[in-house]
DNA sequence: CGCGAACCATACAGGTATGTATTGATCCAT
DNA sequence: ATGGATCAATACATACCTGTATGGTTCGCG
């Protein structure tokens, strides 16, 4: 037998600690689904043996339950926070656009995954029924602020937010080009009013910034 | 041993066909999944040994074909068939609502199940994506022949569809007087423009005609 | 009536998953 | 350096699930 561990990654740390089985426990859900997200390839993939897993963690119910506590701290809340702090329409609108775009505030693969899972799972559907009804919600509101009549306003919310999430859901990959070509019919179709150009070219450079620096 | 098995229904056939397993695969795929789609818990819902599946079918593979021929001949056409025989800019909107709503041409369950199951399947992630795609194009000419740009028609066919798929994502279910009530803010929003009154009320009676008689 | 096909039960083999218990190696502080 | 704490390997028990092989029923038809 080998000292060594072969299959481990060369310049990571031989000792494991719980947030490297979490980090790679949101991989391996993020691009697998929940039921993937098992001990053996785990460890596998860490290069260590199930033994590890449980000195850290009591059980795979453990390591799933602080799955969902990290999409709480990262996800939770942020979109609710992002649209509540903008003045105008068009900048509410485009902070939407930004926080689904800048994946640094907003895991959106990770909110993926857990609304896959929460879909067969009743307990966890709950939790993340009430986080939509509230992101849904905070948009409601942001619409009525500007104007708009309240179920006008709730449909509308629903509508943007809704389209978002499909975008998720199917994956949809475009050269930020296309996107940029959308964006003024996005904002047309979303509130009804026409993007106003200099709100539009703001919004498209700060696109275009956050394609280059990846 | 008794000769009457115990848990199969009472009035049901004795000896199954392939399609009674069919069917319920189809049920364990929309209530809980794919991956809960087995062999023995189908077996034991139907009251008969995993002996009868293996005559019936070679593998559980060819059972999950199966299912997904199932969802092709259900699903796949019907919304671009729905749209394309219609006339005005309503008709044809409120078209795709009643096909959304009325689950006997169109099983928008089953459409998520597959969905769902596509997500973390690559082969079957292509044919779902080129479905979408179709549906996507077909609500996008329509808009078209109805005078929208190509750019809003496009946008407004992923917006109008990609809403409706998170309905379903999100399994949103809500008092028919509700929806009622939102037709005429959805229409503004999908399409830019106030919906006929006379085809409103109509829509509206259609919606109510529809629930009553579930 | 009898025979073959359709349908199902039983039993076995193989694979893989979770947990537990125990031992082994490494690191750090006294 | 040594002894306790931290991390990992090994071995074992248990539980499922798939698939095959084979034998037993039941049904329909000549």
């Amino acid at each position: 037998m080998t000292l060594q561990s072969s299959t481990r990654t060369p310049d990571r740390q031989p000792r494991l600690t719980g947030d490297d089985w979490i980090e790679a426990a949101l991989e391996l859900l993020v691009s697998d689904g929940v039921d993937a997200v098992q001990i053996t390839v785990l460890a596998r993939n860490l290069g260590v043996t199930r033994g590890s897993f449980y000195w850290h963690f009591d059980s795979r119910e453990a390591l799933l339950d602080a799955l969902l506590a990290e999409w709480r701290a990262r996800n939770t809340g942020v979109m609710v926070e992002a649209i509540a702090e903008t003045r105008t329409l068009d900048d509410g609108i485009l902070a939407l656009f930004a926080v689904w775009t800048d994946h640094t505030r907003f895991d959106p693969q990770l909110d993926q995954a857990i609304r896959d899972w929460a879909r067969y799972a009743d307990d966890l559907r709950k939790t993340v029924q009430a986080e939509d009804d509230a992101r849904v919600a905070a948009i409601s509101d942001f619409f009525k602020r500007h104007g708009y009549a309240p179920t006008e306003a709730f449909i509308r919310a629903r509508v943007i937010y809704f389209t978002q999430l499909s975008y998720y859901a199917l994956n949809v990959q475009e050269p930020m080009a296309d996107r940029i070509s959308y964006l003024a019919a996005y904002f047309l179709s979303f509130t009804g009013r026409e993007i106003d150009a200099e709100a539009a070219a703001r919004q498209s450079a700060k696109f275009l910034e956050g394609d280059a620096q990846k």
